[in-house]
DNA sequence: TATGATATCCTTTTT
DNA sequence: GGATATCATA
């Protein structure tokens, strides 16, 4: 008789089930049905025999994890609670806490988030006397984060030259110190960041063979989702447990691996087949999802790409409507095209809200489209992968329940002592840092030993007063914790700490959003205590293994916001990345900002594999779209609060024009000359003629009320005209307006008018570019970018770096950069011509 | 020690 | 532009 669980499946779906004695490499194509034939096969591996607690599940996210115990659930039924399923980072974060004395840690280590990382390695920056604008947190994390990813200790990358090199070149030549001086503080501390939860557990496995080989005899059989997104230190670990058995299965598509820069190496799903020879290789690759139009268009993108598995996917379904491209001038007219454009759709078809997400390449181009959509009354949410403790009261309550866990948690220490305020200044925390380093011990050794002291004055004795106060508290909190349950003592916290009643005091919204994360976080412990009861009821559980404050807090330090599903999202446009599409469909998809050095972003496009990446990027976002597909560009757009020119992004060009429909031709604009420096001042002009005229108008029109809220534009365009004088910018307003002054007629008051304009200088631009500048240039006769006031070798003086010589002149972006060294300073400095207050000697 | 002014950063970000 | 961090100041 054949299993339930094969029924409805394809062949190829069915032969990747139900082969799982044998390593395997399922290939899945976009929605082929990948979470289907993962679920089934460990559905289906149980009801063949296979005992649950011998099942190894990995993803990537909470979320994928949940869904797919749910519907092994619905499946098998209560079996499927046995299985080891959940992310790399909680089931290791789980096995390294039952064996973390076995390299050194506590049982009860914190974990570090991301703002720990930061803020330990600022102070060991500072500590070490180095140049903190060259050694910058965010810049050092990430480099250790690559190295940890890549399995090198800090005592393997000081050990190789290489390193130092490419130190010495990036202009961080102590980085190798600083890593190990970060590791020493962890450990110290009794601290694990995230990575370390991958680091860590392969050192255990490497320098324990006999916890290996447990995990090797309980893991008989190991599945990885989203195989392509794995980084090297998941791959070893994966290598480490399936090495004597070999019962590896790994689900993925190469043609989906968009992280990179996290360390995720796509040559794990590419040479998986070397890795274990005797691998079968099942490909999926009917697409269920999308019109025939759509998988077509994504395969015409993805075959560009050089390196990548072989496998031809395809669609059964309908035909599909064509790809639309949009184009239009400004990124605002872009979102008012688009959401105008998604508006009609849903109209036409009669579908709602939720089955169109427009996609964009980085978070910061939501906020024209969020503007469009708020004036037209579309309801939308933003689905922004932001974590729990992004929340500052999260954070500071996380913060007493760390310390009162581990105490060594020196970052928790130094986040609590004065919050809610209590007196104990930087001065004081400085001073138990210093005692605590110079000790070996942590801030809350440290502390206790301060107040042994004799207090020699009064001041002394009244901070001695508050930090027992302090030390008081927490103890008195570690007693509570032992004497009540999970939730009450999480309600204690909140209390005694003072973050409850300093949220009370008044309620401004800001004020409820925070009681509501804290009721959020509070609750979760009530629901993480019933959860463990329940456990041990059915016998999953012995009963001395009560829910632990913890256990509770390792799982919610690996939480995001991301895993809730809020269900006042009912009925919305989405708006999200594309990175966090990944895994999602929807019937409209639109993506906005098909532009170079946008998508594909400035920064890959300096390599092939960059660019092969940004590739794979976009056919991720085509791939979401299940009936429907629309692109946009805009010819110019804000960035960082200028306007700039852009071309259209090669991948449309690379799309086979048979799935196109557009009424512009982005493939002529190739020709167009990168944007000029007269072009950008010239835009920035009408942009400021724009606004100013604007403003008055809403100044004007705010009483009488009349002002243009269909239209609505412009509100916030820039009014930033640089004053070549003296170097500041200035505000705009009447008084110093340039063209009030000079009497010009020529404000553009409407945004047709505008536009107008703006497309006639982009036509002009295109045909001679000189004469747009002699009559709509900024008074800014020090930015003529054809020649510049300095000249290498020329001695300088600047107010803050004193003398120095110019060692070089770059031309950059509408000005001159000047690299000069001030003796003084001991250093070369960069600086802008148009701003650096330089006098020639 | 709280607050307003100024410097600084700025792709993507499953944990 | 804008959010956030750091700084100066009373």
């Amino acid at each position: 008789m054949q299993s339930e669980i094969l029924k409805g499946l394809s062949e190829a779906q069915r032969a990747a089930v139900v082969n799982f004695e044998h390593p395997s490499l399922i290939i899945a194509g976009a929605g082929s049905g990948k979470t289907r034939v993962l679920t089934s096969r460990i559905a289906y591996m149980i009801e063949q025999g296979v005992k649950p607690w011998q099942i190894l599940a990995l993803t990537f996210t909470n979320k994928a994890a949940a869904e797919m115990r749910e519907r092994i659930e619905r499946m098998v039924g209560d079996g499927s609670r046995y299985i080891r399923m959940g992310t790399f980072h909680s089931v290791f974060s789980r096995i390294l806490r039952e064996n973390a004395e076995r390299i050194g840690y506590p049982t009860s280590f914190t974990i570090y988030e991301p703002n720990d990382v930061k803020s330990l390695l600022k102070t060991i920056i500072k500590e070490m006397q180095l140049p903190d604008d060259k050694y910058k947190p965010n810049v050092i994390a990430s480099r250790i984060s690559m190295a940890k990813n890549a399995l090198i200790t800090p005592g393997a990358y000081l050990a190789k030259t290489i390193y130092a090199t490419e130190d010495r070149q990036a202009q961080i030549p102590e980085f190798g110190h600083i890593y190990n001086e970060y590791c020493r503080r962890c450990k110290h501390n009794g601290a694990m960041d995230f990575d370390d939860l991958l680091l860590q557990t392969n050192i255990l496995l490497k320098d324990c063979p006999d916890v290996l080989a447990k995990y090797q005899e309980q893991f008989q059989y190991i599945l990885v989702d989203e195989y392509q997104d794995t980084n090297y230190a998941q791959y070893i670990i994966i290598r480490r447990l399936s090495q004597l058995h070999g019962r590896v299965c790994v689900v993925g598509d190469d043609a989906q691996s968009i992280y990179s820069f996290r360390g995720a190496k796509i040559e794990n799903i590419l040479s998986f087949r070397n890795d274990y020879p005797a691998a079968q290789v099942f490909k999926l690759e009917q697409n269920y999802r999308s019109t025939r139009t759509i998988v077509n268009a994504a395969n015409s993108i993805i075959k560009k790409n050089a390196r990548q598995l072989e496998k031809t996917c395809f669609s059964q379904g309908d035909e599909g409507e064509k790809i639309r491209i949009l184009k239009a001038y400004t990124d605002r007219e872009e979102a008012e095209m688009v959401v105008g454009d998604l508006r009609d759709k849903l109209r036409e078809t009669g579908d709602r809200w939720s089955e169109a997400v427009i996609l964009y390449r980085t978070n910061n181009q939501s906020a024209v489209l969020e503007d469009n959509l708020r004036r037209r009354g579309i309801p939308y949410r933003i689905y922004k992968g932001s974590s729990f403790y992004d929340h500052k009261e999260i954070r500071d309550l996380m913060g007493y329940i760390r310390l009162v866990i581990n105490p060594r948690d020196d970052e928790a220490f130094k986040r609590i002592v004065n919050y809610p305020a209590r007196g104990i200044g930087d001065t004081t925390v400085e001073r138990i840092a210093q005692l605590a380093a110079a000790r070996q011990t942590s801030m809350w050794e440290a502390v206790d030993q301060l107040i042994e002291e004799p207090a020699e004055d009064a001041v002394t004795r009244a901070i001695v007063r508050k930090v027992k106060e302090f030390v008081g508290l927490i103890r008195s909190l570690s007693l509570a914790r032992t004497t009540m349950g999970l939730y009450d003592f999480g309600l204690e916290i909140a209390n005694k700490s003072g973050i409850l009643p300093l949220y009370r005091q008044d309620n401004s919204p800001e004020n409820a959003s925070a009681l509501s994360n804290i009721e959020e976080l509070l609750n979760s412990m009530q629901e993480f205590k019933e959860r463990v009861d329940a456990e041990i009821r059915g016998g999953e559980r012995e009963a001395e293994e009560e829910a632990t404050i913890e256990e509770w807090l390792q799982g919610v330090m690996l939480m995001t916001d991301m895993d809730s599903d809020d269900p006042d999202d009912q009925n919305k446009v989405t708006l999200m990345t594309v990175h966090s599409a990944k895994g999602l469909e929807y019937k409209y998809v639109y993506i906005v900002g098909l532009e170079e050095n946008l998508f594909p972003s400035m920064r890959a496009a300096e390599s092939a594999e960059g660019i092969e990446e940004e590739r794979r990027l976009f056919y991720v976002a085509l791939t979401r779209a299940k009936c429907a597909a629309t692109i946009s560009y805009a010819e110019m757009r804000f960035k960082w609060g200028n306007m700039e020119f852009s071309r259209p992004s090669c991948f449309l060009r690379e799309m086979d024009p048979a799935y196109i429909e557009s009424e512009v031709d982005f493939r002529a604009e190739r020709q167009r000359p990168a944007p000029s420096e007269e072009g950008v001042q010239a835009i920035d002009e009408l942009r400021r003629r724009f606004d100013y005229r604007f403003q008055q108008k809403r100044q004007e029109g705010a009483s009488a009320g009349s002002y243009g809220q269909r239209t609505g534009y412009g509100s916030t365009y820039p009014s930033r005209p640089s004053d070549g004088e003296s170097g500041r910018v200035q505000r705009f307003t009447r008084q110093n307006d340039p063209y009030r002054k000079q009497g010009s007629t020529s404000y553009p008051n409407t945004r047709t008018q505008f536009d107008g304009q703006v497309k006639s200088a982009i036509d002009t631009l295109k045909g001679e570019p000189r004469r747009l500048v002699r009559t709509a240039s900024a008074p800014t006769p020090s930015a003529t970018p054809s020649s510049c006031a300095f000249h290498a070798g020329d001695r300088v003086e600047h107010p803050t770096f004193g003398r120095g010589e110019i060692m070089r002149i770059e031309q950059a972006n509408g000005d001159w950069k000047l690299v000069v060294e001030f003796p003084n300073v001991g250093q070369q400095k960069t600086l802008l011509a148009k701003f650096a207050k330089l006098r020639k000697l």
